[in-house]
DNA sequence: CGCGTGATAATCGTATACAATGTTCACTAT
DNA sequence: ATAGTGAACATTGTATACGATTATCACGCG
């Protein structure tokens, strides 16, 4: 499935030493089935409610049962499947509450992570938000939306790395990945040419000026949840 | 492993329909070894970085590997187990930046939630929430320990969810989880007696006070990391 | 014609089995 | 003695098997 690194370089035997040493860039069955119903899921390949049955799963990956059942167990704690005990999995629900619940926290860990950026980080990570900023530019400047699209996605994460603090990270990461569920599972996700606020939101980082970046944060992802509003409000429906 | 309800009642066979209806109250042997292994590992039972081999755990729950590793999967999402492929799991480390970097967070999330709450409590709300001051006051009054810790884990909960926002109540479990489980591994626990800072912030919430509840929330959690700190430094020791 | 009812199929929960990988440790050569 | 080597053991990864529960659906009764 992914290629093993060929070295076992002899390692000490110890249990207890860092074992965070590589050596181990495998990847079992349940893994890579987790990441791919991940991303089958959020990108909207899978409809919100869509049941996912093990046997089902199992035949798709080709795989027994174990790893599908594994990968599902992991996509539950991570919001994206529910589980009924002797019923079944189906793909999460979201109601629009939740849809807000979401974009409203998401605004503030966003504003809480850019200050957190705009206060700590150091020259090196200030170098590599000042040459994120510059390719951001001349993408929005030839309207390459591609290369736009992709940095809008490093451009959070990025933000929230700066901010050092790992488990705000990994809320920041969980919520990101929602909102781009949210969008895989409206009509016309429609953004990507808002370079301009990611812009603002840089500059006030790299000039470490912490109130600014905190509140321009804040209110872009407010403003994703009014797009988001707009949206759901063009169509009817309630539990997407 | 749980009592089952014997009602099976019928209920409608769609799949769609609102399926949260009960009946389930099963608990499959994945989900007890789930609960049963957190609450160890929180608990200070399993020690930071000991090894959880899955027939180990499996002989003494009695029963086979395959519940045991799902439950070993959930804990990993949970960040309290580390697997590491063809290695094994055992129990997470925490470093002392990652303890810091928990206070820190949960002392933003604890002043948001209280900021939620204040604005957001119903009547009915705020009249339970009275009601916690007071049994808390008077347990307070009377020096009753038990009464008092108990009281204490349902403090936040009870502000979280008053805050109505489902994913900060969530992230807030963690939080409070890991803090927990920091304690665990700490010596003297030694809190119990600020039911004080408690009232505070539930009188500030009653009186929809949003700026007052928010910053004494913070402060509180933050209180709390100055114990731990203190705590940390009387030992030596970094990985925990 | 609608509604309970039982048989059948689909699905989940768990156990067991086996292959692949990693660890341990005695043994040998230097 | 120490470091390398390889065989035995321990552990994980995955597949298969079987019992238990749930869903489906045709059938007969009112």
């Amino acid at each position: 499935m992914t290629e093993k690194s060929p070295v076992h370089d002899h390692e000490k035997p110890s249990f207890d030493s860092a074992w965070a040493d590589i050596g181990s860039s495998y990847k079992s069955i349940n893994m890579a089935i987790t990441e791919t119903l991940r991303t089958a899921i959020l990108s909207g390949q899978f409809k919100t409610g869509e049941r996912l049955t093990e046997v089902g799963l199992a035949k798709a990956f080709d795989v027994s049962r174990n790893p599908v059942r594994e990968a599902l167990r992991v996509l539950e704690v991570e919001g994206l499947v529910e589980i009924n005990p002797r019923k079944g999995a189906r793909v999460a629900l979201l109601t629009v509450e939740e849809v807000q619940e979401i974009i409203e926290l998401r605004a503030e860990l966003e504003g809480m992570s850019a200050k957190y950026a705009a206060r700590r980080c150091s020259d090196e990570v200030r170098a590599n938000l000042q040459q994120l900023l510059d390719e951001g530019n001349r993408a929005d400047a030839t309207k390459d939306v591609d290369v736009l699209t992709e940095l809008n996605n490093t451009f959070h994460n990025q933000i929230a790395i700066a901010g050092k603090n790992r488990f705000l990270v990994g809320f920041m990461k969980a919520l990101n990945e929602k909102t781009q569920w949210i969008f895989a599972n409206r009509p016309e996700p429609n953004i990507a040419g808002n370079w301009k606020e990611h812009a603002a939101i840089l500059e006030a980082v790299i000039a470490a000026d912490a109130e600014l970046a905190s509140v321009l944060a804040k209110r872009h992802v407010e403003d994703i949840g009014k797009e988001i509003a707009k949206a759901t409000e063009k169509q009817e429906q309630q539990p997407i």
